[in-house]
DNA sequence: TTTTGCACTCATTACAGGAGAGTGCTAAAT
DNA sequence: ATTTAGCACTCTCCTGTAATGAGTGCAAAA
């Protein structure tokens, strides 16, 4: 969607006033009007001049008055012209950098990490943080490992891409001995350590093919255990792949006081599928990606604000990380914020392997 | 806490109008008057005699006018009356409890399906569901295996009572080969499985004083290694051991409607320290137990009840799980189904041994 | 012991009026 | 040609008042 309007086509002193206004609103969050704006700015305007320029303003659709003698508000298309083209990103101060390291440090158990730099977000932001995590589309099957449990139940322990640790339990025809247990996954290791996910269980089918003529049993039984292992890859994956915290914070937020919004807003948390949807978009793009209000195509999130980043380990990106809030945000606070964090994670995984 | 009143104190109608008043005001929600209970209960009494007896309850602390206009409405003490002494619970209709059943059919996965019954609760009933996961304190080590991740990044699997999969990974002085870590292994099973978890890390200490003596410098190792496995215990086992399930459902209950009451009760949930702690009382308590409004300790629970019901296996206590909704809920109903949820998650995990 | 009658309290609603904030438009000033 | 001042107008918000109605407590009658 390319927007009509950029910041060429408005006269200097209409796109200060138009920053102006949407940083007193920001920091103010009721509608400005021509008075406050003639002292605020100070270029020496009088407060008809003012409301000539807003008029401009509103008829390219980057203001809005919620009634005839309320001041003006920004539209989303107002927000993104200014993220776009008005903000200027503060740099953080070092103790907030400091701070985030500290929280981002980098330790052994993996969802412990996401799980905390979640929270980090929420807490530095007053807002709600979400972390993707990894997709598995891409990952990489380092380790097989196969323990007895009790009779005909087995446990699998899949590591992948050296940091993430799936377990799930199979029910098997026989009962196998640990002996047999080894001697299985040492079998499925040297065949499938290394490969991809999807290319294992594609050629878990291709394997059980060629097995039919052989006749090692064993072997065939280890293929079978395969089959089973990866068989409820979908189920298992499926659901866990976000991290929110912090939604509590959105609570006192006031565009979005009222009851009904919020329940549907956090049973849209909930059941995660929309936000991951959105994310799915934000991981594609390269680099930094925010939705504001109405764009990210999503009712619930019609008075809120996504920023997103991607985060990556070797140049390869794993996942998306972010910050939901209101449209009236500090979004010169905020972008830097993910921006760091993303990056700080990349750093924090790239440290374990 | 032995409460001074109890039914036998009241005279027979006194307790028949008051059984009254809680379920019209629990259908109703709005105070009841004497008018309403005149015609409501079918004992002919004029407004003015129901009057005289909701003065005398209102003396006992049953119930309480929120001002001089408006009807009663059922105290804490009063609804405690209620469940304990007046309340006819219903028996669930079959339908229901086959839903139930489908709900909760065993499966491999041990925390799916705990969040399943946590979300089975939360839709039943249309209120909060929450499942406290088995204590830990009384979990017998079935198996540990440890699987090498990359240089002294090594993975540690814990089975513990056969259903539950820990996974751990520590960081060790030196990188092993897969064929020493299995020796380690196998010695560690070899004295350990079966164990109680405490004992384990109690017997930790004990073998490593032992070791010094001996030259056995792989078993040293094994139990290096163990004491690395074990000790973060306490960390990775904290705040994970409640399931909570349909939060949203509270908003639209009308005594709580106010953002900044909810808000701290979501936040009640995020910490889950509270709730804990109110379900270990649960789960000393044998059977079921209720609180009601303040009588759980926390003010933001002051206009909520919790039901709850401890569940077993073999006898055993395993875990609680209940119900979080408004004080005025329908007691009826949501006791028999935490009653028969508890059982049959006994008996769903029973199933997987 | 129960009921009737009555005065009283208090929340809720509706309505009216005024203050305040802000607008748009036109005419004057720069 | 811009900018400003003036002015009428609109709409929200607050306040005060009055009416309504649900419900109470109490005293006297049944």
């Amino acid at each position: 969607m390319v927007s009509a309007t950029d910041s060429s086509q408005l006269s200097e002193r209409s796109l200060y006033l138009f920053k102006a206004l949407v940083e007193h609103f920001i920091e103010d969050g009721t509608p400005v009007g021509s008075r406050t704006l003639s002292k605020d700015a100070n270029l020496n305007l009088s407060p008809a001049s003012i409301r000539n320029v807003m008029a401009d303003l509103e008829d390219l659709g980057l203001l809005h008055s919620p009634h005839t003698s309320a001041g003006r508000v920004p539209t989303a298309k107002g927000y993104r012209l200014f993220v776009d083209s008005l903000l200027r990103v503060n740099d953080l101060k070092s103790s907030e950098v400091e701070k985030i390291a500290r929280e981002m440090a980098p330790e052994n158990d993996y969802t412990s990490l996401m799980q905390r730099t979640s929270s980090m977000l929420s807490n530095i932001t007053h807002l709600a943080g979400v972390v993707m995590l990894p997709r598995n589309t891409q990952s990489r099957l380092k380790h097989i490992e196969f323990v007895s449990l009790s009779a005909n139940r087995v446990l699998v322990v899949l590591v992948v891409n050296d940091r993430e640790v799936q377990n799930r339990i199979i029910n098997t025809g026989k009962t196998y001995t640990s002996a047999e247990l080894q001697r299985v996954s040492n079998y499925l290791n040297e065949i499938f350590a290394g490969k991809d996910l999807i290319t294992v269980r594609a050629s878990i089918l291709d394997e059980l093919e060629k097995m039919k003529e052989e006749v090692n049993q064993s072997m065939q039984s280890a293929i079978e255990m395969a089959q089973m292992a990866f068989n409820n890859d979908e189920s298992t994956s499926k659901g866990d792949e976000l991290l929110f915290s912090g939604q509590t914070n959105l609570m006192d937020v006031a565009e979005l006081c009222d009851v009904d919004k919020l329940k549907k807003l956090f049973e849209t948390f909930n059941q995660k599928r929309d936000i991951l949807h959105l994310l799915e978009q934000a991981i594609n793009a390269d680099g930094m990606q925010i939705f504001i209000g109405e764009e990210s195509g999503y009712d619930v999130l019609d008075n809120c604000s996504v920023v997103t980043s991607p985060y990556e380990v070797d140049g390869e990106i794993l996942g998306v990380l972010g910050v939901i809030g209101p449209t009236r945000m500090h979004y010169e606070r905020v972008i830097p914020i993910v921006d760091i964090t993303a990056k700080m994670l990349g750093v924090a995984l790239n440290f374990k392997n």
